[in-house]
Order: C-alpha cells, then sequence, then structure tokens
DNA sequence: AGTCCGGATATTTGAAGATA
DNA sequence: TATCTTCAAATATCCGGACT
C-alpha cells in the first residue's frame, strides 16, 4: 500500500497528552493500553518490577512509509515507530528529537508531521543523510545541476574501487566526489540542491541490484571490503559493468520524492557529535525524544559505512564511534545520554527509547535502560514491545523472522517531571 | 602436552513486498 | 507476471591463556 495523504492528516490534529482530571481525555497510557488498531489487544505483563505492554502498535505487515524515507541505512526503524509517539505525545510546531538519528528517521517524520525537527549523532554521515531530505529539491533543479557537473574530471585513483565499479564508473563516481568536495565542502555553507545530490549519490554506491552503481553485492546498508567483493566476483563471475551515474541519481531523486513535497515545519537543528553532551540544544526546549541507540557491539558503523565515508570525504579514523562490549558499559553510556535528555525535555515531555532483544535473546536491552533511568527526574510509565508476525524482510545471513537476529521493538516510554 | 574457553576475526545472502 | 528494492549478524575458525 502506497503512502497516501489520507494516512497522513489526521496526524496533523493536535493531541492532548492525557489529564489527570476530568478523565475526558485519554491519557497515553490508556491510548496504548486500549490499542486495537490492527486488531489485537494489549496485553500486560509484569517482570521484575518493570510492566510491559504488548501488541502490534506500528504496522500490519511491512507497510511503506512516506517514500522520502527509503534510504539505506544499517539498523533503522520503521517511520512507523516514530510516528506512533508524535502522533500522540505532541502537537504541530513541537520540537521532536533523536539523539542516535542514524539516517534521520525521526526527524524526517516529525517534518513531515509539521514538527520541528531535531537530531544527533556521532557519526557525521548522518546529517549529510538526513538534512537534505528535510527541504528537498524539486526534479528539475537536481537536474539541471547534474548537467553542470564535470563528469570527464574523474579518474581511478582508487584502484581497489574497481572490485565494485567498472573503469567507466569509477571516473564518474571520481568526478562526482571530486566535484562535490570542492563545490559543496562538508564544513561549508549548506546548498540544498548539491547536498542532495550527495545524499541521493552515498545511496547509490553498493548494492544488489541495478539501481546502484555497483556490481552486485552486499545489501547496501553493510558495504563489504574490496578483497571480499573481489572473492564474491570471481565465485558468481561476474564484473562491474557500466552504470550510467547520472541516471540513476535522478531515478532516486524521482523515487523519494514520489510521495509529494515535504511538509512545512520549523527550522531543523541537525548536529554531530555525542549524544551525552548537546550544547546546542535548549535546555527544557524538546517536547519528544523518539530514538534507538546501537545495540552493544552488534552493528560496526563505521566499518559498514566506510565507502560512504569515502566519498563523502569524512575520515573514518576520526569518527568516535563507541562500541559497548559489556552490558555494564552500555548501561552507562545509556544513563549519561538520559541525563542529558533530563536536561533537554520540558516536563511533561516524553522519552521513547527503543531497544531490542540481542546476543540471540538472552540479553533484553530494555531491562538496562529501565535500570538507567534510576533515579533521574523522570517517570518510568512502562515498556511497550511491539510484536509482529512479520518483522524483517531480510534473509540473508540466514536471518530468518523471530527466530534470529532482533525480532521485536522494545520501548521504554518516560515522562519527563 | 593436551584440552577447554572466551574473545577476536573472517566469511557469507535470500525471501517479502512494492511497483511497473 | 516480472522486476526491483529492502534488510538491528550468525557461524566457523583462529588464537592465546588458563587449567588439567
Amino acid at each position: 500500500m502506497r503512502y497516501s495523504t489520507q494516512n497522513v492528516l489526521p496526524l496533523f490534529e493536535p493531541v492532548s497528552t492525557g489529564s489527570v482530571s476530568g478523565g475526558a481525555v485519554p491519557s497515553f497510557a490508556d491510548l496504548v493500553r486500549n490499542f486495537a488498531e490492527f486488531g489485537g489487544t494489549s496485553v500486560q505483563a509484569l517482570e521484575g518490577s518493570i510492566p510491559y505492554l504488548i501488541n502490534e502498535f506500528w504496522t500490519s505487515g511491512q507497510r511503506q512509509a512516506h517514500s522520502i524515507h527509503e534510504v539505506s541505512y544499517r539498523a533503522c526503524f520503521k517511520p512507523q515507530l516514530p510516528e506512533f509517539f508524535i502522533k500522540r505525545l505532541t502537537k504541530s510546531g513541537d520540537a521532536v528529537y533523536d539523539p542516535f538519528m542514524g539516517r534521520g528517521t525521526t526527524p524526517v517524520q516529525a517534518a513531515l508531521m509539521g514538527r520541528q525537527p531535531i537530531g544527533n549523532d556521532i557519526n557525521p554521515l548522518s546529517v549529510l543523510l538526513a538534512n537534505p531530505r528535510l527541504a528537498p529539491p524539486t526534479i528539475r533543479e537536481v537536474a539541471r545541476r547534474l548537467d553542470h557537473v564535470t563528469w570527464d574530471k574523474g579518474e581511478v585513483d582508487n584502484p581497489e574501487l574497481l572490485a565494485f565499479y567498472s573503469p567507466q564508473t569509477l571516473r564518474h563516481i571520481s568526478a562526482l566526489r571530486n566535484w562535490l568536495i570542492e563545490r559543496a565542502p562538508l564544513d561549508g555553507m549548506p546548498d540544498p540542491i548539491n547536498d542532495w545530490i550527495r545524499m541521493v549519490a552515498i545511496n547509490r554506491l553498493s548494492g544488489h541490484s541495478p539501481g546502484f552503481f555497483s556490481v552486485y553485492t552486499l545489501p547496501p546498508n553493510q558495504a563489504v571490503s574490496a578483497q571480499a567483493q573481489r572473492k564474491i566476483n570471481k565465485k558468481r563471475g561476474q564484473t562491474p559493468q557500466d552504470r550510467d551515474v547520472k541516471k540513476l541519481i535522478l531515478k532516486k531523486t524521482a523515487a523519494l520524492l514520489r510521495d509529494g513535497p515535504m511538509s512545512s515545519h520549523p527550522p531543523a537543528l541537525l548536529t554531530t557529535g555525542t549524544a551525552e553532551f548537546t550544547p546546542a540544544i535548549r535546555s527544557g526546549s524538546v517536547h519528544l525524544v523518539v530514538t534507538s541507540p546501537p545495540f552493544l557491539d552488534i552493528v560496526q558503523y563505521a566499518e559498514d559505512n566506510w565507502l560512504r565515508s569515502w566519498f563523502a570525504g569524512i575520515d573514518v579514523a576520526s569518527v568516535a564511534i563507541a562500541h559497548h562490549r559489556t552490558e555494564e558499559g552500555w548501561q552507562n553510556m545509556v544513563r549519561d545520554t538520559l541525563k542529558e535528555l533530563a536536561r533537554i525535555v520540558k516536563p511533561g515531555g516524553h522519552v521513547a527509547f527503543e531497544v531490542g532483544e540481542v546476543r540471540n535473546g538472552k540479553v533484553f536491552l530494555e531491562r538496562l535502560v529501565w535500570a538507567a533511568a534510576e533515579g533521574l527526574p523522570f517517570d518510568r510509565l512502562f515498556v511497550m514491545v511491539n510484536q509482529q508476525e512479520f518483522t524483517k524482510t531480510a534473509n540473508c545471513w540466514g536471518v530468518r523472522n523471530n527466530s534470529k537476529g532482533t525480532n521485536s521493538n522494545r520501548i521504554v516510554v518516560l515522562r519527563r517531571f
């Protein structure tokens, strides 16, 4: 099913976060408890001292969200997740924040719903992926700009990459890379059209369909090493073919803009840095946080993104992405992050902190988050568990639904007092 | 000398849903 | 119907240290 305006409109109505008096307006807890949009009713459970509410909350099956979200990134939640909370806990113009924004699902969804998008991530790649989609150019503008790129000014200056690209394709990619680094430097003034082109190009670098610049390789959220790619090529008997870089960028641009323009929204604030210290964000300025941190050391974000970082001109070694191997270290990181969120979130505002079960179902991260919030100025409301028959389409690496990998969204819901 | 164990490292993909 | 796009790592192996 396509994402339609009809799906969006009701979301823009201001909603109350509930009130203890009167009882005419249901509280958020009541809304969650009584949720039954996909047939099932919420199951309540108490494990230890943690109240759980279990249901199918976000989507029935794999429902597509707004097309502007369709940017590949490792470990991103469905846009329906932030939508669920934004719809019920904020009104138009409110600020919605994600300290681990990744591809920017939360700020983009917030913008689509007329809220103020605020986002942060330690990886500079995040701003490059999120910011252009908050103010997209038109296809015509992109096409005109692409005609100005000096496509003949590219060399094969990194022969390793010939494992992924034909020489001609690599020359075009290099030409675009050089052109963007010169015309739209990362520390320079934003240029919505150039920044958009870079965002799309980053997303076309590698994948396993003809819509990408590369020969068939692993899925686009994880770039294999050049050495591993040479092995894949040998095993499959494949050689990189020429790809039309400009045409593919335009095609993906059209796909991203298919569902129409971005909604008008208050100005965005996107930063690059640690979630534990975000001085650019004013105290008490945020109404809702919807976020999901890295899960222990499961995903190697820097390595997975080496090819994208190369294209963008980011020095991967300079990006200090913390990998917490131990549960204790991870919980300390979460606590320090929650302390900063306590500063940023206004009284009465909420935090939806999404984690999952990892280590083959042995570690339930929401328990660590719940413990980390102890003693901070938050009411710990409950943990929502989103359970579906179907959790992901991926079956590479032998991942199967509801057996391997992370198969449930587990959201610790806090309210600032 | 042999075994066990935990941690580190290298290797490896296919089904579901949307769209044309 | 055909094609395109997407996707929160498990498993096998190696290595070094602890222990028998």
